[in-house]
DNA sequence: AGCACGCCGACT
DNA sequence: GTCGGCGTGCTC
């Protein structure tokens, strides 16, 4: 018997597979983790075929040492999924394969916690009249069956069980004890479908991918719960991801009132050792709902009966570094394997997916009404430059103070949304306008107020504040942008009577911090909560009754195709915070460009009518998704030899030009954004082509790239953020 | 990734 | 004369 192994070590030279013999008594299987042989030193593997046939020179076969687990780790789904990513988005496959275990499982330290446990040994055994302790601990155990030694040594002290287990009454055992994740418990309450979602859910089966296009407060989460309830009653096991942030205490609270210990959840929050447990409640089938944030898709649920992505928009389905996919590849492939439906939800489709509608790739499902069936809020646009002109410089503008004095008047609650995307707090000299840089990399440092310092954001580089202009001497040296504290400042000039809370990276830096604000926020009226994106998401406030979107432009005017998209997506966001309950809401959109396009789609909540313009104008530029961007970037220590490698690499995709005459659109090389990272030198090519034969002329600019450069070369399909 | 082999500079 | 720098190549 023969193995072909992959060995568990994230190297290119190493991305291939490697033959082994088989010992007899050995019982392998396909998807087991191995010990092998490999040079001199004994690795990892992962079993990925085995077979009567060896295609290596027998002579010099090495045999496995044993396995890792008598259990195959990787399950046949997810070896094809390994072959469809690895070659897809251009990775090792030891590096997808890491993706699908949890990393306590990795590294080897699989620590599992036990616990002690008493039960009743002795049934009718009579202690002495006077030891009250040992009767009550009896009888505590009779009626729980057993108890953990913590327990009852707190409620009858160590002394008590010490000497009815030396008396043989009581027997001990340890058990392992899994790390439940904390979840608030709360209520389910069952909520009336109404005709739009019942029509949703029929319509939602068979191996489809179904767009379910709902307005903010349009019940998709409770779609969800019954299309997850349906297939959980056909025997079959669901997958729901969500954005991170959405993954609030709340919502875990939900599903766990609703499904109980049929639900793992997967988030950030999670202690490794936790992470595993949940993972191995997956892997057994004893959880049989996923819900969790990215990658969560890899997690081992077999016999999956639908995959929901909610907020398919969302840039964090994006994974931008180190293996790189996007999760709406994963769980299409996952869909079509188990022959399942795949939901992507959301208020404001990504244009990428709504266009697959137009194509007739994907069904469109829609909720255009709220399901407590309150309009969406109205939402005012209001000119700045015509706030300046009469004399306003500040902040804010007449209408929104206005507006805030109003909800204070009525004790109701405001939510003032700074839209932070696309600046960080740099230091700037109003005198001649230099910006602190790092030393090491091409980028602005950002400034820190809790340690007063200025850190790199990419090699985390720290420096002190300046006090002094290096370029011109003046001490005239100011925070760049408007952040959250000051909008905080000026409300507190405005209103010093009312709770004013903050609400972004600084304040919610430490665990709970975030439910804690918005506890108090919840508790207080009036109130008014500012922060950053962050209080855009899911949080459901009765009392808000106005929404400030304190400066709208700042997503919109970046060199980003996709800017647009996006500020049409936060706005309208935050602005379904407004008016959730019985109160009407209102929402006030400042902005210096009040004519542009998204200000009027947005404002009239046309999600069509912004996507029809949108998709023209990505159409007649040749944007995705009508085309394709590859960006290949090269980075080297040495800034010549970096430049040299650009050349090389760059001579030889431009031989594709006469090959792909009609569908290359734009190429060209140049050096990156963000010139130096961790003192290498970064350059890269933008290559723009048409969809026809996008794949073909990926494979060819990535194996030209792999003939010239060894290390340091990144592949990216249409780039986010190209720093 | 590791580990060996290999070919040039400065040391007990 | 050797010790050790890290460039190159291989691992079933």
């Amino acid at each position: 018997m023969f193995a072909k192994v992959i060995i568990d070590q994230d190297v290119k030279a190493l991305n291939k597979i490697f033959e082994y013999s088989v010992p007899e008594d050995l019982s392998l299987q396909v998807g087991m983790r191995v010990f092998v042989p490999f040079g001199k030193r004994i690795v990892q593997g992962y079993v990925v075929e085995l077979g009567s046939t060896c295609s290596y020179d027998k002579t010099k076969l090495k045999s496995i040492i044993s396995a890792l687990e008598d259990f195959s780790a990787i399950k046949p789904e997810m070896l094809q999924l390994m072959r469809f990513m690895a070659k897809k988005n251009h990775l090792t496959m030891a590096s997808t394969l890491r993706l699908f275990l949890p990393s306590q499982m990795r590294e080897g330290k699989v620590r599992e916690i036990y616990e002690t446990f008493y039960t009743l040994l002795q049934h009718d055994f009579q202690p002495k009249k006077n030891a009250q302790k040992q009767i009550a601990l009896l009888k505590h155990l009779k009626d729980k069956g057993k108890s953990s030694s913590t327990e009852l040594a707190n409620l009858f002290g160590y002394s008590t069980i010490k000497t009815l287990f030396d008396k043989g009454v009581i027997a001990r055992q340890k058990e392992r004890i899994e790390r439940k994740p904390f979840v608030l418990s709360r209520q389910d309450k069952k909520v009336q479908l109404n005709a739009m979602q019942k029509k949703a859910i029929e319509t939602i089966s068979g191996q489809k991918v179904f767009l379910l296009h709902g307005v903010t407060g349009s019940g998709k989460t409770e779609v969800y719960m019954h299309l997850i309830e349906r297939e959980l009653s056909q025997g079959k096991n669901a997958l729901l991801l969500v954005p991170e942030i959405s993954l609030t205490p709340q919502i875990m609270a939900n599903f766990k009132a609703r499904f109980g210990d049929f639900v793992a959840l997967l988030h950030s929050g999670l202690s490794a050792g936790e992470r595993f447990d949940e993972w191995k409640r997956i892997f057994s089938g004893q959880a049989r709902i996923v819900v969790g944030a990215r990658s969560a898709v890899f997690a081992p649920v077999e016999n999956l009966g639908i995959i929901i992505i909610d907020e398919e928009h969302e840039q964090s389905y994006i994974s931008e570094s180190n293996p790189r996919y996007f999760t709406h590849d994963i769980a299409l492939f996952r869909a079509s394997y188990n022959h399942c439906p795949l939901v992507l939800g959301s208020a404001t489709p990504s244009v990428d997916s709504y266009q697959k509608v137009i194509d007739g790739q994907y069904q469109l499902v829609q909720l255009p009404t709220r399901a407590n069936g309150r309009d969406l809020p109205a939402i005012q646009i209001v000119d700045m430059i015509g706030e300046i002109r009469r004399g306003n410089n500040g902040i804010f503008s007449a209408q929104l103070i206005a507006d805030l004095a109003q909800v204070i008047a009525n004790k109701k609650q405001a939510m003032m949304f700074i839209n932070r995307r696309g600046y960080s707090s740099f230091m700037r000299c109003r005198d001649c306008g230099y910006v602190a840089k790092c030393s090491d990399c091409d980028v602005s440092l950002v400034y820190h107020r809790e340690d007063n310092r200025l850190k790199c954001h990419y090699c985390g580089k720290q420096f002190k504040v300046l006090t002094r202009c290096p370029n011109c001497k003046s001490e005239n040296i100011k925070q760049g942008a408007v952040g959250t504290e000051q909008v905080v400042a000026k409300l507190k000039e405005l209103f010093p009577n009312v709770k004013i809370l903050r609400m972004d990276n600084d304040t919610t830096s430490t665990k709970n911090s975030h439910q804690k604000i918005l506890e108090e926020f919840k508790n207080s009226l009036p109130a008014i909560l500012v922060g950053t994106q962050m209080i855009a998401k899911g949080h459901d406030f009765e009392n808000v009754t106005l929404v400030g979107i304190v400066d709208a432009d700042q997503s919109l005017f970046q060199a980003d195709y996709r800017s647009t998209e996006r500020t049409f997506q936060l706005i309208t966001q935050v602005a379904g915070r407004a008016g959730r309950s019985k109160d009407e809401g209102k929402v006030v959109l400042q902005t210096y460009a009040p004519r542009h396009y998204v200000y009027k789609f947005v404002s009239n909540y046309d999600y069509q009518g912004f996507f029809k313009k949108e998709a023209n104008i990505r159409q007649t530029a040749c944007f995705p998704p009508f085309s394709r961007i590859i960006r290949l970037l090269i980075s080297d220590n040495d800034e010549n030899y970096a430049r040299e490698l650009l050349k090389m690499c760059y001579t030889e995709i431009e031989k594709l030009k006469d090959e792909y005459q009609n569908q290359i659109l734009y190429l060209d090389a140049m050096k990156a954004p963000i010139k130096k990272i961790q003192n290498k030198f970064r350059y890269q090519i933008l290559l723009r082509t048409k969809l026809d034969k996008a794949d073909e002329i990926e494979e060819k600019v990535f194996e030209a790239a792999n003939k010239i450069v060894k290390n340091n070369v990144f592949l990216e399909v249409n780039p986010t953020n190209m720093s």
